[in-house]
DNA sequence: AGCACGCCGACT
DNA sequence: GTCGGCGTGCTC
């Protein structure tokens, strides 16, 4: 009888499996196991049990401990993370402790909390006639059983409620209950229009696999279709996912699912939980009792015996893709688990990602439209572009900016004034010399703040005092150029005395709890105008909110990033959905000095159609994602020679590749990365582009053996499937 | 990634 | 004389 060994991926930078022998356990394929590894110990989860061939002699080390706070990961789990390691060119070890809840990637055991109870006195008189009267904390205990109460509010009537409650619960005068769910009434499902209740019928229909673009204007009604097409699933007893961007409005979108199924098992991952109630979750949908799992781009990977169906909500957002590490796109690695589970998915936007337009113009998606706004009569807020001309700005603001904020603040209506960047300025310069204060660790300009009176690197947090001088001509008339946040609050205030301005930003909200808490005065309506950044943009419903203003939008457009027009449409979508949610016409005012461009000619019409066909056009012509297949290289040193010679050893890897790998392939050369130096180190990149994915796969496994085997010194590197931003 | 081993500067 | 800097080498 052959021994056998388990092959077991653990989360280091190594790209293969360890082999270790069982010892006196017990191990089946998908366990989590405790191993020796050099002089440390480590989690990891066994992939395959083989026969010892003999190979490894005196090296073999066997499995310390098997721990069972986690069942066997399915097969299916598995599968997923090797493909997605095969696919992002990564570690299977580090795929799998990123599909696992930071709890599983330790050595220690995992304990679940006990599950929560609470206590409830039935007969509180009869209590209370156990106890002396002159046990005033006692009596006071005993009164708030009444109510049922959890340990946490018992600990709150007396410190040591609890243990005087399980007392009494022992001698049979209080009862001890799991907390339920609330079993509140459920939110009550709303009517649908013509094109919702075809979505839902279609998507409730769709068994096996099935990929659907929802693609809906603002305020059509997406979530109403989401919720009426998981009844349905729920109903059938199967479960669904549902992935939503990573933004601080989780809370909203989980409470309204938990109105609409009250008494259902819900399970939310996302970063808002700490580490043990994300574990609790995860388990929860492994074992198949959460029938909902409701999570950010790392609920991917949760396993889900019963999974029905798939939702990608705002599928265009950019937080689905991992910007370190594993480099995985939740929405492609959500579409490939849907293909494997044999389950429909849909991916809802008003603003679909071009990828996500190519493949349903292509057929493979099937488009599911809901052209109307589900509230009847509500309109879609008026667009209009203001010139920016250098003479006729006050403060960075048009004049007729201004009129409408004027005339929207008299009918006592909030404004919404939205500009992407924080400080005070972004430059501070030289009136003499043309100087600019720059960081020292980047190549990058220092951000002037104001308020507290310091420069401020916005890439590695570099803080320095403002000079007195210009260092290189002494000259003493140092300028702020350019506008950012804390500069508009002054130049508002100056405009509007006596309006309440409040400044949303990273730097007004950077303690936890801030924002909610500034939210919470904005809905109280204690503020008049607001200013503020991206953090603005997403889903916040601000009812007495009628005029947006967007400051520089141009920046989007002609950048070096071939995907900045279509976030930009996204963003300004997003944007003009704050104005006027309720009956009141919105209206939203872009300062531009590019009216002419076709981008605003498309925004203006209303309809992202023909934005989206120009763009699939232009990228057809140039060969850009998603009419091409990209793969970045990125590489780090201390200078930037080292970085560019490691990724010329990088692209000689696939330049000796056979010629008919080659065909296809576009191998550029490394350059500089656009801010050369971050943080101290010197970057470069080189960009790898195919005809399409699969020539681009095949290339990739055949040369990234060779890459992984050059040796370097100082220079690190990293690959980047599918960049996102180059 | 860690962690150990291994050879050169400023301290009790 | 040692404490400790981080270069490079290995992990079944």
């Amino acid at each position: 009888m052959t021994e056998l060994l388990a092959q077991v991926a653990l989360d280091v930078p190594l790209n293969r499996v360890f082999d270790y022998s069982l010892g006196q356990h017990q191990v089946v394929v998908g366990q989590r196991v405790i191993v020796p590894f050099g002089p440390r110990q480590l989690s990891g989860i066994v992939v395959a049990l083989v026969a010892n061939d003999g190979q490894h002699g005196q090296k073999l080390r066997s499995i310390l401990a098997v721990r069972d706070d986690l069942p066997a990961l399915p097969s299916t789990t598995l599968a997923l993370c090797q493909f997605v390691a095969d696919y992002y060119h990564h570690p299977l070890g580090a795929a799998i402790a990123s599909a696992l809840p930071t709890v599983f990637r330790a050595v220690p055991a995992f304990k679940p909390p006990a599950p929560a109870v609470v206590y409830f006195a039935a007969d509180v008189p009869r209590l209370l006639a156990q106890l002396s009267s002159r046990a005033h904390a006692q009596v006071r205990v005993a009164q708030a059983l009444a109510q049922p109460q959890s340990a946490a509010a018992l600990r709150r009537v007396h410190a040591q409620g609890v243990v005087w409650a399980k007392r009494w619960a022992e001698a049979g005068w209080v009862t001890v209950a799991a907390e339920s769910t609330q079993l509140a009434a459920a939110s009550p499902t709303l009517p649908l229009n013509a094109g919702q209740q075809a979505a839902v019928s279609v998507l409730s229909a769709a068994r096996d696999f099935a990929a659907f673009l929802l693609y809906g204007i603002t305020g059509s009604g997406k979530t109403e279709v989401y919720l009426q097409t998981i009844a349905a699933v729920l109903a059938r007893g199967e479960q669904a996912l549902v992935l939503i961007p990573e933004i601080n409005l989780t809370p909203q979108l989980e409470g309204r699912f938990r109105a609409r199924f009250p008494g259902v098992h819900m399970a939310s991952l996302h970063s808002g939980l700490n580490d043990t109630e994300r574990a609790c979750n995860w388990l929860a949908a492994l074992r198949g009792e959460a029938q909902i799992v409701l999570g950010t781009r790392l609920a991917v990977f949760t396993p889900m015996p019963t999974l029905g169906l798939i939702v990608i909500d705002e599928e265009h957002d950019p937080s689905f893709k991992q910007q370190e590490g594993l480099r995985y796109s939740a929405r492609d690695v959500a579409v490939y688990r849907a293909r494997q589970a044999q389950v429909p998915i849909v991916l809802g936007s008003a603003t679909p990602s071009i990828e996500t337009w190519a493949n349903a113009r292509a057929g493979r998606y099937t488009t599911l439209a809901l052209p109307e706004r589900a509230v009847p009569g509500a309109v879609l807020p008026k667009i209009t572009l203001l010139p920016v001309k250098k003479a006729g700005l006050i403060d960075g603001l048009n004049r007729m900016a201004l009129a409408a904020m004027h005339a929207a603040l008299a009918r006592d209506e909030q404004v919404l004034v939205f500009i992407n960047r924080r400080g005070y300025s972004p430059v501070l310069q030289c009136g003499e010399c043309g100087w600019m204060a720059a960081c020292p660790h980047c190549s990058a300009r220092l951000v002037l703040h104001l308020r507290d009176r310091r420069l401020r690197c916005h890439h590695c947090g570099h803080e320095a005092q403002i000079d007195a001088s210009c260092p290189d001509c002494g000259n003493q008339d140092l300028k702020p150029v350019g506008q950012g946040t804390q500069r508009l609050e002054d130049a508002l205030a100056v405009h509007f005395p006596g309006k309440r301005i409040l400044r949303i930003d990273r730097d007004s909200t950077r303690r936890k709890g801030e924002l909610d808490a500034v939210l919470a005065q904005v809905h109280a309506g204690e503020a008049d105008i607001l200013i503020g950044t991206q953090m603005l943009a997403k889903g916040h419903d601000f009812a007495r909110l009628n005029l947006v203003v967007v400051l520089n939008a141009d920046t989007g457009l002609y950048s070096v990033d071939f995907r900045a027009e279509e976030r930009l449409f996204a963003l300004l979508t997003q944007v003009a959905g704050r104005a006027g949610r309720r009956e009141t016409p919105g209206e939203v005012m872009i300062q531009t000095a590019f009216a002419d461009h076709p981008f605003y000619h498309q925004l203006l019409g209303r309809d992202y159609a023909p934005f989206a066909e120009r763009t699939w056009r232009e990228r057809q012509e140039l060969a850009l994602p998603p009419a091409a297949a990209w793969v970045l290289f990125r590489a780090e040193a201390p200078q930037a020679e080292e970085a560019l010679a490691l990724l010329q050893q990088i692209r000689a890897c696939f330049a000796g590749l056979p010629a008919q790998l080659l065909d296809g392939l576009t191998l550029n050369q490394p350059v500089l990365a656009t801010m050369v130096k971050k943080a101290g180190v010197e970057r470069a990149q080189w960009l790898l582009s195919a005809a399409n994915k699969n020539q681009l796969q095949r290339a990739l496994h055949q040369a990234m053996p060779f890459v992984e085997a050059i040796q370097t010194a100082r220079a690190r590197w990293i690959v980047d499937v599918d960049p996102l931003e180059v």
